[in-house]
DNA sequence: AAGGTAGACAACCGCCGAAAG
DNA sequence: ACTTTCGGCGGTTGTCTACCT
């Protein structure tokens, strides 16, 4: 079905240059798309004298010359976007990507993995030094973690008591907890998001530990909920 | 100062679904 | 109705850099 685009993908059986893009490509083929638009890739790769495969040509412009594009760290409101929508989706990172102006999936999708997927391994460095230091490699040393996981590490999860912020009845949002096409890739659903799902809490504040104290800025579900109401218009949605 | 390691980011790979022929 | 082509997506790998020992 698919065998030749496949074939075009791996590149080197056409003779596709592959490996970083060099500024010369990169004018080239930001010429190229401002002179015809976006689209027909496989075009590109033919028509613009760049000897790139057309997804590669695609991904480069999406993920890196394509206009408005956010350079730069996450802002703490973005991570909190970030960490709700995959509570709620999964892997979807080109849904949630459609959430974050000017951020592409593959930048989600790295951001989560160095930031949550791996924050397990300081201490399991830990524990090996311990051990190498106690001359005890066979043997299990216990560290003790901030958080019972990786991903809690960075997350607390707090209900409002905050007057500030009215309730949301989370009945009236049954519905969109449901991701667009099914959830049985949900790579990670935490705990006490589930928790709050259940128990109608009324809102929740994310913050990394290092935000804790200097960032006031909290996401809370009446935004994310608002955006959520135009899903078919991710521009109408999340307002900053 | 040097080597090792982890983090951050860019890019590739393979699969899938939709559209076109 | 079937096949081919294409674009998009998620997972994975490669590379560079900063930090640590």
């Amino acid at each position: 079905m698919s065998s030749l685009m496949d074939l075009e993908g791996s590149g080197s059986e056409q003779g596709w240059r592959k490996g970083p893009w060099t500024p010369e490509e990169d004018k080239l083929l930001s010429d190229y798309i401002n002179l015809h638009g976006e689209g027909r890739w496989s075009s590109v790769s033919k028509y613009s004298g760049l000897n790139r495969c057309g997804k590669s040509c695609r991904l480069r412009w999406v993920n890196y010359l394509r206009p408005g594009l956010k350079k730069g760290n996450l802002t703490p409101q973005e991570e909190g976007i970030i960490i709700e929508l995959h509570a709620l989706w999964g892997n979807k990172w080109s849904t949630i990507a459609r959430y974050l102006p000017g951020r592409t999936d593959n930048e989600i999708k790295n951001y989560w993995r160095t930031h949550f997927k791996t924050k397990a391994k300081p201490y399991q460095r830990q524990a090996k030094r311990k051990a190498e230091a106690l001359g005890l490699e066979n043997h299990q040393v216990q560290v003790q973690q901030p958080a019972e996981n990786d991903h809690q590490m960075k997350m607390d999860t707090t209900v409002a008591r905050d007057n500030d912020h009215r309730e949301v009845n989370t009945s009236e949002k049954v519905d969109i907890t449901t991701p667009p096409q099914g959830n049985q890739e949900m790579g990670f659903v935490h705990p006490s998001l589930t928790n709050h799902h259940q128990s109608s809490s009324p809102m929740i504040n994310y913050y990394t530990s290092q935000e804790i104290a200097s960032c006031p800025d909290t996401i809370t579900l009446d935004d994310l909920w608002g955006s959520f109401w135009n899903i078919d218009d991710p521009h109408s949605g999340i307002r900053w």
